[in-house]
DNA sequence: CCCCTATCCTGAGGGC
DNA sequence: TGCCCTCAGGATAGGG
């Protein structure tokens, strides 16, 4: 489910909530949902939140004497902070923090992870090391698409590539771009490789700016639903019209994955981005 | 090297 | 109503 708009939202989220709290105790309900690295996760009693940050879709959480806490909500992880202590559904994971904060992490299908370690540990415990730039600090552009083969989509899933794009974000880049997902990217020329970039920074940031794609159940840190669903193009809208051009829009499989795109305005660049 | 599939899991939704 | 099949936004290992 969460992409880089949906960790971030959910990031800005507990940074005001948590930063300045003390970690209390953990419950664990669900074994494999939590790694320990060298650390048990009593040795955070006392610590106090200094940070929230997140590294693509990692959500990475600096506590005081050197300890961190890495997350990655996988498929269908979300992070609740709630004073409530009623057990949510498919709860794995309970943080207590002072105040009466709980912070909840579920998982209905139990891919993602809550990570524990030093700082010197987390991102090699976590894969972190191997993550490509943030695509949203403005220090890389095109040029990280220089070199990279097959088909587009399958390079901007990839993490070693750029931080952060999924399922959703990729689609929708594409039709930003006028590119197909499907093309070769070794194939695009500068021009077109520019414009990829520049539809993966829009669509991310569109993202953000509402709060996150709830195609599902997408939920930010305090239960709140995104709006982004109402503002795709393609994404989830196989079969549909296009919201540019009035066609039908196609639905396949691209790098093994689900993926819409529009016969017309994705055959080649149209010029200038308006979105 | 490249691409595809299986795998980790569970639930929702469609077809019959 | 109920059963079975397929599908789902991530990431990685292994096979052809």
């Amino acid at each position: 489910m969460p992409e880089l708009p949906e960790v971030e939202t959910i990031r800005r989220g507990l940074e005001d909530v948590l930063v300045g709290r003390e970690f209390l105790g953990a419950e664990v309900l669900w074994g494999k949902s939590l790694v320990c690295e060298g650390v048990d996760v009593d040795d955070l009693r006392g610590c106090e939140v200094l940070a929230v940050e997140r590294r693509g879709k990692f959500l990475v959480m600096r506590f005081s004497s050197g300890f961190v806490v890495t997350v990655h909500l996988r498929m269908s992880g979300r992070l609740i902070a709630e004073e409530d202590g009623g057990e949510l559904p498919f709860e794995r994971v309970r943080m207590r923090f002072s105040g009466g904060l709980n912070l909840k992490f579920c998982d209905m299908r139990k891919f993602g992870r809550v990570w524990v370690s030093s700082a010197e540990e987390y991102e090699k415990l976590t894969g972190i090391w191997k993550l490509g730039p943030e695509p949203l600090l403005g220090d890389v552009g095109a040029e990280v698409f220089e070199g990279k083969r097959g088909a587009v989509k399958k390079v901007l899933l990839d993490q070693t590539v750029l931080a952060g794009v999924g399922n959703i974000y990729a689609d929708e880049a594409c039709f930003y771009a006028g590119v197909r997902p499907d093309a070769r990217m070794e194939k695009l020329s500068r021009g077109q490789l520019e414009k990829l970039f520049e539809g993966v920074v829009v669509a991310l940031k569109q993202g953000i700016r509402n709060r996150g794609t709830s195609i599902s159940d997408f939920e930010d840190a305090f239960g709140g639903k995104g709006k982004n669903q109402e503002l795709l193009y393609v994404y989830g809208r196989g079969g549909k019209e296009c919201l540019k051009c009035g066609g039908v829009l196609e639905r396949g499989k691209v790098a093994g994955r689900t993926t819409v795109w529009c016969e017309v305005c994705q055959g080649e660049v149209q010029g200038k981005l308006e979105f």
